[in-house]
DNA sequence: TTGTAAGCGTTATCAC
DNA sequence: GTGATAACGCTTACAA
C-alpha cells in the first residue's frame, strides 16, 4: 500500500514479510530449494500478501513476452477455430498466452499485423498463411521469433511446417468413388491456387487419369471453401445436363452447403449422387445416411503446432526444419454406394 | 551489437546515434514536440538502427500489458468467433492484442482461466459468461480490470454489459407466425436456463400467450446450441403426430442443423412447415426460398464491447456501469405463409 | 527544449 | 543457502 491506493504486492514485499531477501524468495518461487523453514515463511508471508508474480517484469528481464500469436486469413472457417482451440490448450498450461490475429484474407493486412506481431515480442508465431510469396516468413525469420505453419507449405522457405496430405485425400476419395464403379465424379474445390485445394484438387485429377477417365471442366466447381460456396457449386453441378453420379466436396464448411443444396434439390443419397465430404463434420454420424468424409486429424495438428513451437521457444531445433505430414483418415458410410 | 550476439536496439543507442539523451529520445517517441533539429536526427537514428520501442519495458514502467483478453464459453460457436472477430479488428488498431481464453463450458475452468488473466496482468476483460453465479466478476471487479460482459448479464453484478433483447427477438418472431394464422408454433432453444435461450423462450412463451395459444412442452425441443442438436430437435419435432406448422429456431448453429432435417425429410418450406432461423445465416439469402430470421447484430456488438472495454481502459467512467441493449432486427422472408 | 537519474518488479551474479 | 546489487528498456520528475 502507498499513498492509500492499493497496490498489488511484490517479490520485495513478500522478501520484508518473510524477514529474508528478494533473491532468496526468487529462488524459492523459481524451484531452487530453499531451508524448511524459509520455505514455510515465503509460503505465508507470498498467502498473507496475496502475492502473484509481476508478468511483465519476468518478461522485461527474461526478454519474453510469455505469449504466442497465432496468424490466420479468416476467423469464419471452422480449421482455424479449430486451430485457436487447441494450440490454446496446448499453451496455456505451459505458461503462454495466445494472441491471435486475422489478416482478413488481406495479405498487405497479413505483413502489417506480422510486423505488430514482432514489435509485440510474442515468444512464438504461428502462421496459417495467406500470401503464398513467403515476404511474413522472411519478416518473422528475420526477427529470430520461433514459427511453425500450419496448413500451408511455401515454397523456398525452410520452416517447420505441419500439413495435410492433401493430395492424398483428393486421390483417396476419389479413387474410391472409382472403385464403387463410379466415372462422372465431380469435384467442389476452393479458389484456384489455393494451396490445400490445389492438393486435393491434384489427388482428384491423378485417380481420374489413373483410372483412364476424362477430366470435365464443368465437374471441377469452386465454392471458395464457404458455406454458401459450396451450396452454390452444388446448385451448378446438379443443374449440368449431365449430372455427376457422385462427388468429393473439399472442405467442410462446403460440405455443409453442399448437403443444404442436394437435400433442397431432393436428391437421394446415395441413390442419386454419392458423396464424400471433407474434415469431421460434426453432422457425419447424425445425418441420414451418414456422410462419408476424409478426415484431417485437426486437433492433432494444432496440438502438435503447439508443442512444437514450445520446443523451438525452449531453444530445441534438434529436428529443424521438419515437416509433418499427416495423412488423412478415411470414413466410408453409406453416403456413397456401388454403380451397376 | 553485443558479443557477437546481435541484439535488438534500444533508446539508448537512438539518443546515442543521435547525440541526444534517452529523455529526449523517448519524449519524442512519445509525441512531445523537439526542435526540429532534433526530431531529424532521432528520425534518422531510428531508421538506421531499426529501432522499434520494446512494449514489454513500456509495460512495467506503465504498469500494462497492452493486451486484453476475451474469456469465452467455447470456441465451436460462430456468435464467440464473430465476436473475437471484431473485437481484434476494433482494438489491435489501438494498440491492444487480444488473447483467447476458452474454458470449453466449464466453470472450474471459468475461474482458473479468470485468475490466469488477472496474473498475465492483461488491461482489459471480455466476457462471455459460462457460470451465472458471478464468480469470475467478483474475481475481474476485485483485480480492478476493466470488465465488459457480452450476450449476457449476471444477476445481482453490476457490470458494463452488452446484450441482445433476446426476448424480443423471440417475441417477434413468435409473434409474426401468429399473426399469419399459426397456431401450431414449435421452438428448439439452448439449454434449460441458458440466458440468452431462456429470454428467447420467454419471448416465445409471452407471444403465444397473449394470443390465447396453448403452450405445448412437445413443441419445446432443446437443441443445445449447436448444429447437430438442431438437426436432432428437427427430427423429433417432425415425427410428433402433430407436426407444427411454424417454427422458430433460437440461434444460428441450430438453424443450420434444423434445416438439413428438413430438408432431408423432404419438407418443403414453407408449404409444410414455416421456418424463422437466427442471426444472419449466410445462407439466408442463398437457400430456396429465402430464409426468414432473427439477426443479432454482432458485428456491431463485438465492436462496441471493443470500443467501450477501450474508454474504461483509458479511465473514462463516466456512464459506469452501461447496459447497452440492442433490438434484434427481423427479416422475413418467403419461409413464412400465410395459414389459410 | 534538453539532460539526469530514479524506479517499475523481476532475475542473475556474485559474495558470504 | 542466503543476501546484496546490478541489470532488463522504458518513462518521468526535476534540474539545467
Amino acid at each position: 500500500m502507498k499513498g492509500g491506493i492499493i497496490l498489488a504486492s511484490t517479490i520485495r514485499d513478500v522478501a520484508a514479510r518473510a524477514g529474508l531477501s528478494v533473491g532468496t524468495v526468487s529462488k524459492y518461487i523459481n524451484g531452487k530449494t530453499v531451508k524448511e523453514n524459509t520455505r514455510l515463511a515465503i509460503e505465508e508471508a507470498i498467502k498473507e500478501l496475496d502475492f502473484h508474480p509481476n508478468n511483465i517484469a519476468k518478461g522485461l528481464r527474461n526478454a519474453k513476452s510469455f505469449s504466442v500469436a497465432i496468424l490466420l486469413p479468416m476467423l469464419d472457417s471452422t480449421f482455424c477455430t479449430s486451430m485457436i482451440s487447441s494450440i490454446e490448450s496446448t499453451l496455456l498450461p505451459l505458461g503462454y498466452s495466445v494472441i491471435v490475429c486475422e489478416c482478413h484474407n488481406n495479405a498487405e493486412m497479413e505483413l502489417r499485423k506480422t510486423q505488430y506481431l514482432i514489435d509485440r515480442m510474442v515468444d512464438g508465431i504461428v502462421l496459417i498463411p495467406y500470401a503464398s510469396d513467403g515476404k511474413q516468413i522472411e519478416m518473422i525469420q528475420k526477427s529470430n521469433i520461433p514459427l511453425i505453419l500450419l496448413d500451408q507449405e511455401i515454397q523456398d522457405h525452410a520452416t517447420d511446417c505441419i500439413v495435410l496430405d492433401n493430395e492424398l485425400a483428393g486421390y483417396e476419395s476419389t479413387q474410391r468413388l472409382i472403385d464403387l464403379g463410379h466415372k462422372d465424379i465431380a469435384i467442389i474445390t476452393g479458389s484456384p491456387n489455393h494451396y490445400t485445394s490445389n492438393g486435393r484438387l491434384n489427388g482428384y485429377k491423378k485417380a481420374m487419369t489413373n483410372a483412364g477417365l476424362t477430366i470435365t471442366d464443368d465437374y471441377i466447381q469452386c465454392g471458395d471453401y464457404c458455406i454458401d460456396g459450396g451450396y452454390e457449386a452444388m446448385m451448378r453441378l446438379c443443374k449440368l445436363q449431365k449430372r455427376p453420379t457422385a462427388i468429393f466436396i473439399s472442405n467442410y464448411d462446403m460440405t455443409i452447403g453442399a448437403y443444404l443444396a442436394i437435400n433442397y434439390l431432393r436428391l437421394k443419397i446415395p441413390d442419386d449422387i454419392s458423396v464424400i465430404g471433407f474434415d469431421n463434420f460434426p453432422l457425419a454420424n447424425v445425418v441420414n445416411p451418414p456422410l462419408s468424409f476424409a478426415e484431417q486429424p485437426t486437433n492433432v495438428m494444432g496440438t502438435e503446432a503447439g508443442k512444437l513451437l514450445y520446443r523451438r521457444i525452449c531453444g530445441d531445433y534438434s529436428d529443424y526444419p521438419k515437416t509433418i505430414m499427416h495423412k488423412p483418415t478415411m470414413h466410408y458410410k453409406e453416403s456413397i454406394r456401388q454403380l451397376t
